[in-house]
RNA sequence: CGAGGUGUAGCGCAGUUUGGUAGCGCGUUUGGUUCGGGACCAAAAGGUCGCAGGUUCAAAUCCUGUCACCUCGACCA
């Protein structure tokens, strides 16, 4: 490809918008080109660079004996009926009316369009197991897009589900899909992705992981554990809290006026926030009644577990006077009858607490939950500490991080297959209903989840296996008839030798051409100057700085050749 | 959904308080001089000031409505 004939455009300016690092050196370096809120287009630079992200997907998919399909985009709303979807997703799934008045979907996930292709094809048992993907475009009206790439409501997604009549050979494939992902990741020059236990969330299901790439920009909590193999989403991560020795001081009520906050009581009574019950109030979605959540006062309520544990959407509760509920001196003791309460695990680690009365400006301290409330069930709803205790190991090594999440993968048993139906004859002629896994990856939000963690001051570093090109020539001074004659050959030949090549022969200074050449990323740089050629060299570098050698021209092709399939080598031999 | 912010040339912005000829830098085009880290000179093209309505002799500017986009928040009682 001639420099001169790209479609694209790159920029000096940091457009107002972006605020993270791939945004910024992709629509600087004319990347992507924005439709709409949260929809791009692609220029030639980034479609390269898909395709290749891609094309690793497909081989390690195969690998593992997948077979690609393609389901459509816009698909009738019937069946997200039988599996009913339809009514239970908000408006991130987009539905429309076609001409005849149907109700229609556009594809947010496919589950139920691989259920629908399956369920009349595979009625054997011996047709399984067996696994169907596809690389398709889907669309999410999401509440907010942002960061470029990384969260956009149209893209294109890597999507596989598999079919399976047992439970041990779904697990067996599972894992087998975990380390075809870990190959993936790895191939596209970031082997550093973590897995992690995730929530299944809408998808259904029990066990899952999301594949995270680490970054502080990232939107997911994470908590790691530093010294074993414990990794979890926050969402889904158990937690172990430190116990306190001390046995239970007398009951006491205190006149704590005006003080509404953990911090105020606490610093009044002397008493460290760890030592208090916060309650934390909640509005139940099913039936609109009011739960208070009793934890520990250091430690935060995750709402994630709490809609798991209460099986209902939850919104933070207001009006609470209207419930009999005292604002700001809530505690277990005395609320009205009709109250949920939900007491977290970490309310087992003290003998006494600080917490509220449950009227106007009094606390008590001294507070034993077993002596002075009876038993109560405790329930895990709380969210992980950093420096906490690891529920693996047992030890004090759990991080917090944050990760950008490139792909998941769920077993999602029979919650499509019996909702929707489809069954198979067993070896003993009864009728059975197979079990699922899914398996997604997003395409353009792995290539900016790449550029977020492959970048410098510049531009981004791209790996050569995901590389737009994987050479570039920058000719100084193309109107010399020597760089231009030098340059055009070395074009010609490194593409004979199959190399991908972005050759830059646009009459532009030397600082303007090397600034593209950084926001291009291209891993190999090769600078032709006429200062160069007349002492006799040509330098060739690495965008990452790790080398740059001036070469006898004569030698240059055989050395990049040699150099590309060296890199090409290490990211694939994994 | 809540809070805040922004809409003026392809990009970055000024002008709005106090109404009076539509501006600057980058980029683009043409000519010339430069040439190893975003060069210089000269000339030129490019804008219904987000949209609709209102006030006024006159609106980018004031008023009303609306749309779009961006950021933060979606708990700490």
């Amino acid at each position: 490809m001639k420099f001169t004939q790209m479609l694209t455009k790159r920029f000096k300016d940091t457009p107002a918008d972006c605020q993270i690092a791939s945004h910024i050196f992709m629509i600087r370096g004319g990347y992507m080109k924005n439709v709409g809120n949260g929809i791009y287009s692609l220029f030639p630079i980034t479609k390269r660079i898909t395709s290749k992200i891609e094309a690793i997907m497909r081989e390690e998919m195969n690998r593992i004996d997948g077979q690609e399909v393609l389901f459509p985009v816009a698909m009738p709303a019937n069946i997200w009926k039988e599996s009913g979807r339809f009514d239970a997703i908000g408006s991130e799934l987009v539905r429309f009316k076609d001409r005849g008045g149907n109700d229609m979907v556009l594809g947010m996930t496919h589950e139920e369009a691989a259920v629908q292709m399956a369920r009349e094809t595979a009625d054997s048992y011996t047709q399984f197991p067996f696994m169907i993907y596809q690389i398709q475009t889907k669309f999410r009206d999401e509440p907010r897009a942002r960061g470029g790439l990384i969260r956009v409501r149209e893209f294109t997604m890597k999507d596989a589900y598999s079919f399976h009549t047992s439970k041990e050979d779904l697990e067996q494939y599972y894992w087998k899909c975990h380390k075809a992902y870990e190959r993936i990741f790895a191939r596209c020059g970031v082997p550093e992705v973590i897995s992690v236990k995730s929530d299944s969330g809408m998808m259904g299901g029990k066990v899952a992981h999301e594949f995270m790439l680490c970054t502080p920009l990232g939107e997911d909590s994470l908590v790691v554990c530093s010294d074993c193999d414990f990794r979890a989403n926050m969402e889904t991560a158990e937690c172990v809290y430190d116990t306190a020795d001390g046995s239970a001081e007398e009951l006491d009520k205190v006149l704590t006026p005006e003080m509404k906050t953990i911090e105020d009581v606490c610093a009044f009574l002397g008493k460290a926030k760890s030592d208090s019950i916060k309650a934390v109030a909640y509005r139940l979605e099913t039936d609109d009644s009011l739960c208070i959540v009793f934890i520990r006062g250091d430690i935060e309520v995750n709402e994630t577990k709490l809609r798991n544990y209460l099986k209902s959407e939850v919104y933070p509760a207001e009006e609470l006077e209207k419930e009999g509920v005292v604002a700001g001196f809530i505690g277990p003791k005395g609320l009205p009858e009709k109250v949920k309460t939900v007491y977290d695990v970490s309310l087992k680690t003290r003998a006494s607490y600080v917490c509220g009365a449950n009227e106007e400006n009094y606390h008590f301290k001294g507070f034993n939950i077993s002596r002075d409330l009876g038993e109560v069930q405790f329930v895990d709803v709380g969210k992980a500490l950093e420096g906490g205790i690891c529920p693996v190991c047992g030890k004090k090594t759990l991080k917090l991080t944050r990760g950008i999440e490139v792909g998941n993968i769920f077993q999602l048993g029979d919650r499509y297959t019996a909702s929707m139906g489809m069954k198979y004859l067993d070896r003993d002629g009864s009728l059975k209903t197979p079990i699922m896994g899914c398996y997604g990856i997003g395409v353009g939000r792995l290539a900016a989840s790449i550029c977020e963690a492959r970048h410098d001051d510049y531009g981004p570093i791209w790996p050569i296996s995901i590389a737009p090109w994987q050479v570039q020539i920058c000719a100084l001074r193309s109107d010399d008839e020597q760089v231009k004659a030098y340059a055009d050959k070395l074009y010609d030949e490194l593409q004979d030798a199959g190399i991908e090549v972005l050759y830059d022969d646009r009459q532009v200074s030397a600082g303007f051409m090397f600034s593209d050449a950084d926001l291009t990323g291209i891993p190999v740089r090769i600078v032709v100057s006429p200062k160069g050629l007349k002492a006799g060299t040509v330098e060739v570098s690495k965008r990452d700085k790790s080398y740059m050698e001036k070469l006898a021209p004569e030698t240059v092709k055989q050395s990049v050749v040699e150099m590309v399939k060296a890199m090409l080598a290490e990211l694939n031999n994994i």
